[in-house]
DNA sequence: TTTGCCCTGTTAAAATATTAACAAAAAGCG
DNA sequence: CGCTTTTTGTTAATATTTTAACAGGGCAAA
């Protein structure tokens, strides 16, 4: 397997959740169509994932729910396992901590951190908050690997070339200022108020046409 | 026009704002390449967008920031303005009220609703929060052309499907749950976990090769 | 004026991503 | 057994998105 499309890797991360669900129901096997329906795919696309990663079904009984959790993990997760950090305890640092609060094995929260005093020194779902002073510091310390930034779009900038500069190898940016990072550095950015955008034109188009 | 391309309506969200930004420090004018390189693109990319949306700018002088704000507006904005809920207060839900408030003069928050009895009958961000009883018929009463979901994964197919029948037009499902509505309804989701699993996998993938 | 540079707008090519098409294999059934 | 149904794996075709290529216009400096 040689470079597997964005899309499929985002795609597989939702199988493995669907297929996660479905072994806590009991099923053992799973259609192409079936899993396919959960997302709002085709059953083809399911199929030309899997055949990128080289997993082959049993013809009629489809895939083996539990191997293709496991496959799926040997792909996208990293043995060693990743670190991670939230960088800016807001609502959103709040909601995602609160997500992930122990649901992946091979991520694992380490730290936050937050400018606000009152906040620095706490624990948040269990996991410590630090003053933004130790922000190079602790990720040294902690091994972190990736931050999501959930800051102000004020101090996207900033904290992003801390991050970098503290040896961070991935950064997942929520703040809907754009960040440079170097080519080492993997870079996700995702922007709530574009999206809104995006259904409110689509709204508005939908009732055009 | 006649079929703006999904990535392009993105793009002009966040040229807009950067725009905007720029407007506010006095400058009157911008190159595709500054504009280009505010979000993480190239300057054809820039004036190929501008094209599809029939702007024209100024040979040496680039673009002009006010006309091209405007022009931008009035291909995604919805001339009578849309109005926009969030059903879910958890910390999420808050987020994007934050994040929101003030911010659009086209989309206007109406609403937010939740299951806790505590928290609905008060206000947030200046919106008033209703109990879930009240889902259907605020949504009619306030006109309620979009609704964002911030609940419970568990509840994502049931308040789908309420605010599909209350009449909703379009959902942005931030739910990891994906849900199913009818053709006539513009569903956008995005799941965090998801980003957060392609981020570990880049990350991964770039220390292997 | 003329030369060179730096822009834009647009068409053409390349890269990505999705969808269609279909052979082949297993199972059930008459 | 042969026929039908179902489902996979894969290749081919289509659609979408990005990138490259380049003509042409205006400004500035020589």
């Amino acid at each position: 397997m040689k470079h597997l499309p964005h899309k499929t890797i985002e795609r597989l991360s939702q199988y493995r959740r669907a297929l996660l669900l479905c072994l806590a129901n009991g099923k053992t096997h799973i259609f192409s169509h079936e899993l396919a329906k959960m997302q709002h795919i085709t059953a083809v696309q399911v199929r030309r994932d899997l055949m990128l990663i080289g997993y082959t079904g049993t013809l009629r009984k489809g895939y083996n729910v539990k191997e293709l959790i496991d496959l799926i993990g040997n792909i996208i997760d990293c043995e060693e396992g990743l670190n991670v950090a939230v960088i800016g305890m807001g609502n959103l640092g709040h909601a995602l901590m609160n997500y992930f609060k122990g649901k992946r094995t091979k991520l694992s929260m380490k730290a936050s951190f937050d400018t606000n005093p009152e906040k620095a020194g706490k624990s948040y779902s269990g996991i410590p908050c630090y003053s933004f002073d130790k922000l190079e510091s602790k990720i040294k310390e902690e091994n972190i690997h990736i931050g999501i930034m959930t800051v102000p779009a004020d101090s996207a900038t900033d904290v992003a070339e801390r991050l970098v500069n503290a040896g961070i190898k991935g950064i997942l940016n929520y703040t809907p200022k754009s960040v440079n990072v170097p080519k080492h550095v993997y870079l996700e950015e995702y922007d709530m108020i574009t999206s809104l955008e995006k259904v409110a034109f689509f709204v508005k188009t939908n009732g055009e046409e």
